[in-house]
DNA sequence: GTCTATACATTGATAGAC
DNA sequence: GTCTATCAATGTATAGAC
C-alpha cells in the first residue's frame, strides 16, 4: 500500500477515534508509519489530508447499497436498518465530527458531513414514504420529519452510549424506536 | 462577582462553544478578564476548573424542576418537553462533551456527564410509566427503552442541526417524534 | 489574591539533504 | 518520494513580585 493510502487510512481512523482537532499530523504519520516529509509531499497539510480521509469514509458509507433499499416490506427494511449492529461507544464516524468546533468552522469539512447526512436522510425518506403507501405507517406521518427522527435516534444513541461508556443505551433507544413504529403500524391496521 | 465565579462562568461558556480540548486556560482567563496567577490560585489547572464549571452547569440543568414533572397529563407533559425551544446549532451543553476524547478519557468529567443523563432519563422513565398507566401509550412500551429513544431524539437532533448549520432538522426530528407518540396513543384508544 | 515573566512540551508547517 | 532538522505559535503550568 502506498504512503499516500497509509496516510489517508491512518487519518480516517484517528478522525473516528479522536476527532479532527485532537489529531495532530505527528499522530497520523506515526500510525501510518511514514516520515514528515512524506506527508507534506502528498498533502498540503492536516486540513487537506482530513478532507481526503473524510471524503473517503463518507464515500464508502454512502456508496454501498443500504439495507433501507434492500429486500422486504418498507417497514421491515426500516426496522432491519435500525437494528443493524452499531458499536455505540465508538461513536459515529460522521456524526462525531459535528461536535468538533474546528470541523464546524471549516466550510469544506462540514460540507462533507452535511452531504453525507443528506444522502442518508434521503434514503430514510424514501423508505418511509413507501411504508406509508404500503399502509404500514399512518398517512399522518410526514416522511421528511420521521426521517430526521429516526436518524436522530441513531445519532443520539451514540451520545447516550458514550456518556455511559456502555452499548446498552444505544440498544435500548433502538428497541424503543421499533416499539413506537410497531404501535404506529397497529394504529393503521385498526382503521382498516 | 468574584474572580473565581468569573472563571467558572467563562469556562462553562467555552465548554459549550468549543468543548474541553479546544479550550485553553488562556482563552478562559481572557474571557473572565483575569490574569494567569488568579486562575492558578483558585484552581489546580484546566481540569479542576472544568470539573467545577461542568458540575455547576449540570447542577443548574438538573436542579430546576422539569416540564416532565409539571402540569397536565403525562403524554401532554412529554410532548411539551419535547417541543420546548432548543437552539439546535449550538449543541447540547452536556451531550457535546461525549464526543470530546479528552472528556471521555477523564473519569471525573465523564462521570458528571453520565450522572446528568441518569437524572434526565429517570424523569423520562417516570413520565412514560405514568402515560402507560393513564392509557395514553400502549403497555407494550418499555419505559426504560422509550426514555432512551426520546432522549436520543433530542441529542441526535443537535447533531443533525449542527451538520446542516440550521435549526430545521432539530424541529423536524421533534415533530416526527410527536407524530409517532400520537400514532401510538391512537393505537391504544382503538383497543378500548 | 492578583499580576507579569518565564519555562517547557506540543502543534502544524518549512527547509533542505538524499 | 522520503528523510531529518528546525521553526514560530500555542498550550499548560510554575516562579516570584506586589
Amino acid at each position: 500500500m502506498s504512503s499516500r493510502d497509509q496516510l489517508t487510512g491512518a487519518m480516517a481512523e484517528l478522525l473516528w477515534e479522536r476527532g479532527y482537532a485532537a489529531t495532530s499530523p505527528r499522530d497520523v504519520m506515526a500510525r501510518a508509519g511514514v516520515g514528515q516529509g512524506s506527508m507534506y509531499h502528498h498533502f498540503g497539510g492536516k486540513h487537506e489530508l482530513a478532507v481526503e480521509a473524510l471524503s473517503s469514509v463518507v464515500g464508502k458509507v454512502t456508496g454501498e447499497s443500504s439495507v433501507l433499499e434492500g429486500e422486504g416490506s418498507p417497514l421491515e427494511r426500516i426496522k432491519r436498518y435500525l437494528t443493524a449492529p452499531r458499536p455505540g461507544t465508538r461513536g459515529c464516524r460522521v456524526g462525531r465530527m459535528t461536535q468538533d468546533p474546528q470541523v464546524v468552522a471549516d466550510a469544506e469539512l462540514i460540507s462533507i458531513v452535511a452531504s453525507a447526512f443528506d444522502t442518508v436522510l434521503d434514503r430514510w425518506e424514501r423508505a418511509i414514504t413507501a411504508a406509508i403507501e404500503a399502509g404500514e405507517l399512518p398517512d399522518t406521518v410526514v416522511p421528511a420529519d420521521l426521517a430526521r427522527t429516526l436518524a436522530a435516534i441513531i445519532q443520539g444513541g451514540y451520545v447516550l452510549a458514550r456518556a455511559k461508556g456502555e452499548q446498552e443505551p444505544m440498544d435500548a433507544a433502538i428497541r424503543g424506536a421499533v416499539a413506537m413504529l410497531d404501535a404506529a403500524h397497529a394504529s393503521v391496521r385498526d382503521h382498516d
